[in-house]
DNA sequence: GCTTGCCGCAAGCAACTGCTTGCATTACCA
DNA sequence: TGGTAATGCAAGCAGTTGCTTGCGGCAAGC
């Protein structure tokens, strides 16, 4: 209760940069849109730079909660459901992240914030590519290198991420609607590694078990 | 001659914008850049608004002069050179792109000029596809149905835009220099629409001499 | 030579913006 | 009940920003 005004602004803060940018989001408008006067905003977080520094901060500690499961049953269910909410959570801060993006020149916190959440998502997808090898869903001697399975993730993310960026404003780009198109990224992204059907029958999972420890090292 | 010193602004004010956006475009700042005084700025555009509506309308004019052959014979090859040429534009007016974004919704104006590029390119790649299932690369009976050949285009296009936007800003993401990168997004694209072995050797291309202007209505 | 049109220069104006100050009010705690 | 900390309110200040005005210089065309 007793940071309810600190909370209010900061979430104010939040809403006016990502519509109108850094040098848009003017003190005045921020306090009137928390309904607190100017002056307490200074009082608070001491000058302008120093709110939205600390509102980056904040959001960037905004995490999806969307994991993988710890062994690959359906990668194709799998991976659909967590694109689809990466690419909900995306959806829903496009607007702050665009800002953060046209501002990272300037202010290199917003960099870090803006490439916070993509890192992390990243790095769960490259860790759930592993268990799919591990567990014989991409053979190791296919005809796709690891280079070209590292890229891959990269491009589903890419992909992902213009999709919930760009859908609103070139709307000639997408045609068709949000979860086809995801599915169909996905199911592209797995015949692309070549771990659409099911793998060969061999035991892949009673060797691992200790292994899993190999896996952490991100 | 004339028009020397309206191209020298607008010039100037796409790279103030391209730096520090709508509102860090100070006319102040344009005049500087473009080393003229600032009533010579109101004098020849009338307002900020104008000059910068006008600078918009001209940097959406910019088109890549990358083209497809008017038929396939090496996809991964033709798609790869049309691939570099589309990311390299883009990453050289990646800063501008970036601005435009976040201006989009206040200004219109500049989520058309931003859309206008994408869109065009989108228009070739998916004539492309056309021409590829039209010479036999895509089995109409395969297992990859149009919908997801159209999505393919769709996420090809969205990764290399990504991979031009956030490369800079996003070191972690991108662990593979641009060319391999790009090699593989293509790769995984042909992959993934079925089109990235030899078609059948029936013949695909006697059939096809007038049906050519079906191609065009876009 | 003289008009015409474009430009630079200096000055300034009104609105906005980040920030400060002084004072009155309110709520909470000892 | 009195002290303390947080808040609101009004005013203001210096710097910025879009834009205007008035003046003089200067080259081109009649």
């Amino acid at each position: 209760m007793i940071d309810d005004h600190r909370q209010r602004i900061l979430h104010a803060a939040a809403r006016v940069y990502a519509q109108h940018g850094w040098r848009g989001a003017t003190t005045r408008r921020i306090a009137e849109e928390a309904g607190v006067n100017e002056v307490t905003l200074f009082r608070q977080f001491g000058s302008k730079d120093a709110l939205l520094d600390l509102m980056m901060r904040e959001c960037s500690r905004i995490e999806q909660d969307a994991t993988f499961p710890s062994e690959p049953v359906d990668p194709e269910q799998e991976l659909l459901a967590w694109v689809i909410v990466h690419h909900t959570v995306l959806v829903s801060m496009r607007a702050i992240v665009r800002q953060m993006m046209s501002d990272a020149e300037a202010r290199p916190d917003a960099a870090d914030c803006a490439s916070h959440g993509p890192s992390a998502a990243m790095a769960q997808v490259r860790e759930y590519v592993v268990k799919l090898r591990r567990h014989g869903w991409i053979t190791e001697s296919g005809e796709v290198s690891p280079a070209e399975v590292r890229a891959a993730a990269t491009m589903l993310m890419g992909a992902v991420f213009a999709d919930g960026m760009n859908r609103d404003m070139m709307p000639t780009m997408f045609t068709q609607p949000v979860p086809e198109t995801l599915r169909a990224y996905v199911r592209i992204f797995l015949r692309g590694i070549g771990a659409l059907q099911r793998p060969a029958p061999r035991a892949a999972r009673t060797v691992e078990r200790d292994s899993t420890s190999t896996t952490v090292p991100e």
